[in-house]
DNA sequence: CGCCACTTTGAACCGGCTCAATTAAGGTGG
DNA sequence: CCACCTTAATTGAGCCGGTTCAAAGTGGCG
């Protein structure tokens, strides 16, 4: 069994940059510290600072804020591969709670050795805030989502940017991905009622263009799909990071 | 003349760390090449990777993400203090545009001297960091906005982020701020039609919360403003950098 | 003086919301 | 194995926030 299949962490990586042994044995080290968390009880509350982050290797888990009225904002899903908390960790700056969508195991990673870990490797560094940046990019391509497209384009997006996502970690494939996500999370995440968003998917099962159904996403016509969506894929490609 | 009153962004971070002599001296190296941009010529283009960053010092620009129909969405605003394309100096990923509001006056910045000063003083890293994933809580708070706020919590939430990112830097107070955007910027911002966005704020001036008119914004009654946007300032202040 | 960019207002429409009810699919205790 | 409960998906009906289209008003500037 290679590294790759044992991290989905480090298969997201490799599929960007070639990493050196050393580089694979540090990155094995960050994944010492296993730990498994419950679906739905919040990991991060928001507010509360924490010192550690997490790199999810199995389930899914989705960071938002909730307002005061009630209403919830996913800003953004974790599925293996990716860090939790990270820039919480680098900057003590965690202003969101994150919630196991199911049970999940992830590696907790202190904030020392993930420095030393830096220090040790510096293109690892960069590789990792690399994928930092990128995650980045989807929030920003969420914002316009959110803001400039209607419910049908921003519902092929979304499904769009997350089978990307897991094909990169080996879920999925391009003709679907499993996807334990309820409407009520596509809801939350798309800034639409969960009602509407049961409505929109009908349309698009009845169009033929993709199907979600009992956990299952299937593609059925990428081509439209894409061309209703309008996704543009470069926000999640850019060149990989530069190393030295 | 103290350096905080030469430059907007010593005066930002000079808010939330004390810096030392050295540390002065290298940002005021990192104003030497100072810039002038004229409105609405775009900056930097969408997809362009540039080796530059700028650090404004006056005047606003708007980073933004055009669609394939035409629709824009405006990320965020740039204001004196502010970098513009810091995260594409650091990890080559500019997908966004730059567009000034108004005629500006920015000082550039290469990849190099920028390095070279994080070299140099590593303190001035982490307050640029710092300063860096603060702009990024304000992106994720105007995801939640979008998302979940209605456009009369969605304009008043972004007149007061934008009072108190101002403050900051010692322009405009408490009362209200000088504010060269359109109500087209402040439409393609929120997600809202300029039309709809001319009707929101005739209804804020007429029940006395804010007025927004010839360039200026006023602030009639902040409490009930504070109250509307449901505005918690935390994702502005959270704690400085912490350094060393 | 006349143009141009921006603001303002009205009227009609519609995408997406709310409320409400029904169905489907697990789990759980008996 | 069934009765029950809970959570998620589904569908209908009516409403409303925000849009589009259209037109008029305002102010700065060459």
């Amino acid at each position: 069994m290679t590294p790759a299949e044992h991290s989905p962490l480090i298969r997201k990586l490799s599929a960007f940059v070639a990493l050196s042994e050393v580089e694979l044995a540090v990155l094995a080290r960050l994944h010492r510290r296993r730990r498994t968390f419950v679906a739905g009880r919040d990991i991060v509350h928001q507010g509360q600072s924490e010192q550690t982050a997490y790199i999810l290797s199995t389930g899914w888990v989705c960071s938002y804020k909730i307002q005061a009225d009630g209403t919830r904002q996913i800003v953004d899903f974790q599925v293996p591969g990716d860090f939790l908390g990270l820039r919480s960790v680098l900057l003590r700056t965690s202003d969101h709670s994150f919630e196991p969508v199911v049970d999940i195991e992830a590696a907790e990673v202190l904030t020392k050795d993930l420095l030393d870990a830096f220090a040790e490797t510096p293109r690892l560094a960069t590789a990792i805030l690399w994928a930092a940046s990128r995650d980045e990019a989807m929030v920003v391509e969420h914002l316009v989502g959110i803001g400039r497209r209607d419910a049908d384009a921003r519902m092929a997006h979304f499904l769009l940017e997350l089978g990307s996502r897991l094909l990169l970690v080996g879920l999925g494939s391009k003709a679907g991905f499993e996807c334990p996500l309820t409407q009520y999370h596509l809801a939350d995440a798309l800034g639409l009622s969960a009602v509407h968003v049961n409505r929109v998917l009908r349309q698009l099962r009845e169009t033929g263009l993709v199907t979600f159904r009992e956990g299952h996403v299937t593609f059925h016509d990428l081509d439209r799909l894409v061309d209703l969506a309008e996704f543009d894929p470069a926000y999640l490609d850019h060149s990989g990071p530069l190393l030295n």
